[in-house]
Parts: C-alpha cells; structure tokens; sequence
DNA sequence: AAAGAGTGAC
C-alpha cells in the first residue's frame, strides 16, 4: 500500500495542477468509489477525455489505494473496446497502471494481447512490462521477461531495460548482479546515465552496502558525461547516516556547491541525529528544514513526532503535530496517539483535548484519536 | 497519448 503510493506520488501531485482537474472535477469530488468507477466508463467515450493520462493516474491510483482490484479491472478492461488500444503509447499507459496497482499478470496480459490488436511491440513496452515485474515486486519474472523475451519479440533491451533490472536486483539484495548488470550493460555497447548511478548509489547506501557505494560514487564523479545531482548527494547522506558518520553528512549538505538540499536531504540528517538520541540537533536541523526552499513532510513528521514522544518533549510534540496538519501530512495515527497519551500523562489535558478535535475535524484525514479516560 | 532513480515504521 505503501509502495502504491510511493509509485503514484508524482503523478497525483501533478493532477493537482492540471487543467484535466477543473474539467474532471465531477469524476475527483465523488466520493463514492463505485460511482467513480461508473463515471470514468461514461466519460472514457469521449476520444479527449482518453488522451488525459493524468486521469487515468488518479482514478486508478484511489481505486488501487483502497484496494479495489476488482474496480481497477473493470475500467482498464472496458479501455480495450476502444481503437486506441491498437496505438503503443495507450498499451503502455494500461500496461503500467495495471504494474502500478500490483497487478501483475493483467499488465502481462495486455502486453501479450498486443499482436492480436495489431499493435507493435517496441522496447518501449517491453520496458513498461519490465517495469511492472519490478513494481508488483514479481521479482521471479525478471530474469525470464529480461533474458527470454527479447529474442522473442526481436527487440534489444536499452538503457531504460538495464536501469529497470538493476533496480530489481537492488531490490532483491543482489548486489553483486546489479553490479555485473553495470558492466554487462556497458560491454553491449550501453553507457550507463545519471538514473543507473542513482539507482546503485540508493541501493548499496540505502542497504548498508557503504563501501560499494563508494566504489559508484568515485565511477560516477570520474565519468564526464555524468553530473550527479541531488538524488545523488541524497543516496550518499543516507549512506553516512547507516555508518553513524554524522560529521561527513553534515559536511556533505553544508558543500552542495551549485545543488540545494531538498526536504530528503534535511530527513536524512535529521534521522540521524534521532537514531542519535539528539534532540537539539534533530530541532535545530527541523527548523533549517522550514526555513529553507522545501518543506518537512510526511516521514519528516512521523520521524520526529515519534522520537519527540520517546524523548517525552510533549510541548515539541504538540507543535509538530498541529504543523502537519497544517502541511496536509497524514502520519500514522498510532504516531498521534503517542502525542496525546504522552499530554495526558504530564496533565497536559486541555492540550491533549485540543489535538483530539483537530484530529477529528481534519479533512485531511479523520483521525479517531481517543484521551486515555475514552478508552 | 507512452518505459527508468528517493524519505518513516508497533
């Protein structure tokens, strides 16, 4: 559910701007799922309303969040009556929000129906369907779609395919595969890019890889066609943040040169210092956080609440908490009740009242949080 | 219209 979400995030942020947002408003303001789903088969008529990928994001992205599998099937299903479905890019849209929702043997499905429809099949959605094993975490078909399926349907895997394989093999925990995947890619002539390094530098630092790590770093900041950015930086803060090498990580965000931390850059540090026992540095890096370009969020609240509770600074607490309703975070409630519990404890009751009410008049999310005396 | 890189964790 988590990872759903992950894999949405970008394009629900995005729909939030789009134009498609005002003209679809019906389709976002319904509440009732069952009607959503109704509505987009109505409206998937119009020939305009199918170009408007963003929609189909969305909708698919609440249907799969609350577990609607069957839902999720009926309004990609009903998109294959339609012409579109004999043009690649529509393939790939249905192939990847079928891999995005977990649904992994629909996506397969589509992807082999595509003959059929009289529908090319390129490298392009060969990687879509790559990028579903990956997705689903069907981590078994990897190997098979990668080292079988090219032959087959004569195309040749390119930088897109390795990045995904490397990804799954990081994910897997084999790191030495992802590594012979690095050097495999380059023998057939494929020169890795900035999101091969990412995806390595995130999964050796990320996995307590550290030296491996290392070993990238220093390959992507000798390579000249390479500049590395912050995801980058990011993926090496995280990695001396495994190591307990605070000074280094603090070193590293002071010096970005011509890069600005963003908000995974400040969660880093500040998960080290919590890890740390640290509270006057986890305080003092959550307000250069504010102050700076980007804003805490969601991890950045439920690391910080949670370590404010355990080091009983119930004031700091309380503040955090009313912060990330204002910021929109939803962090989980077990989180939240620590806040309140905690209050109580020190007697703190009408406080503890207080974030009680916000939690149930939040539109964000309904939180039932309940003072110890409810329960 | 369309494929690939990220944060917490009872």
């Amino acid at each position: 559910m988590s990872t759903i979400s992950r894999i949405f995030r970008t394009f629900s942020t995005s729909v939030v701007k789009s134009p498609a947002k005002t003209i679809y408003d019906e389709l976002y303001k319904e509440r009732n799922l069952k009607t959503v789903v109704q509505k987009f088969k109505k409206l998937s008529q119009s020939h305009l309303f199918r170009k408007q990928a963003n929609v189909y994001n969305n909708t698919v992205h609440r249907l799969a969040s609350a577990k609607k599998h069957k839902w999720v099937e009926e309004i990609l299903e009903d998109q294959k009556q339609y012409d579109d479905i004999s043009k690649e890019g529509f393939a790939i849209r249905l192939i990847s929000l079928y891999g995005k929702s977990g649904m992994f043997d629909h996506a397969h499905k589509v992807f082999d129906e595509m003959p059929e429809r009289n529908c090319l099949q390129t490298v392009k959605s060969f990687n879509a369907l790559l990028g579903a094993c990956v997705n689903c975490k069907r981590f078994d078909k990897v190997d098979e779609v990668f080292k079988q399926l090219p032959e087959k349907i004569s195309v040749k895997p390119d930088i897109v395919s390795y990045n995904i394989v490397i990804k799954a093999y990081c994910e897997m925990g084999l790191f030495e595969l992802a590594s012979s995947m690095f050097d495999e890619m380059r023998c057939n002539g494929i020169n890795p890019d900035l999101v091969t390094f990412n995806t390595l530098l995130i999964g050796f630092y990320g996995n307590g890889r550290f030296d491996d790590g290392e070993i990238f770093w220093d390959k992507m900041m000798n390579n000249a066609s390479i500049s590395p950015d912050i995801r980058s930086y990011n993926a090496r803060l995280v990695g001396f943040v495994h190591e307990k090498k605070l000074t280094k990580a603090v070193d590293l965000i002071e010096n970005l040169g011509c890069l600005k931390p963003d908000e995974f850059s400040y969660n880093a540090i500040i998960n080290g210092f919590c890890n740390n026992g640290d509270l006057e540095e986890a305080k003092k890096w959550y307000t250069k956080l504010v102050e700076s370009d980007s804003a805490p969020n969601k991890a950045t609240f439920a690391t910080l609440i949670r370590f404010a509770s355990k080091m009983c600074d119930f004031d700091w607490a309380a503040e955090l908490f009313k912060q990330s309703f204002e910021q929109k975070c939803v962090v989980d409630p077990y989180v939240m009740q620590l806040v309140i519990d905690g209050l109580v404890k020190e007697s703190k009751t009408e406080e503890a009242k207080k974030l009680v009410g916000i939690g149930k008049s939040s539109k964000v999310r309904r939180y039932n949080l309940m003072m110890p005396a409810d329960e």
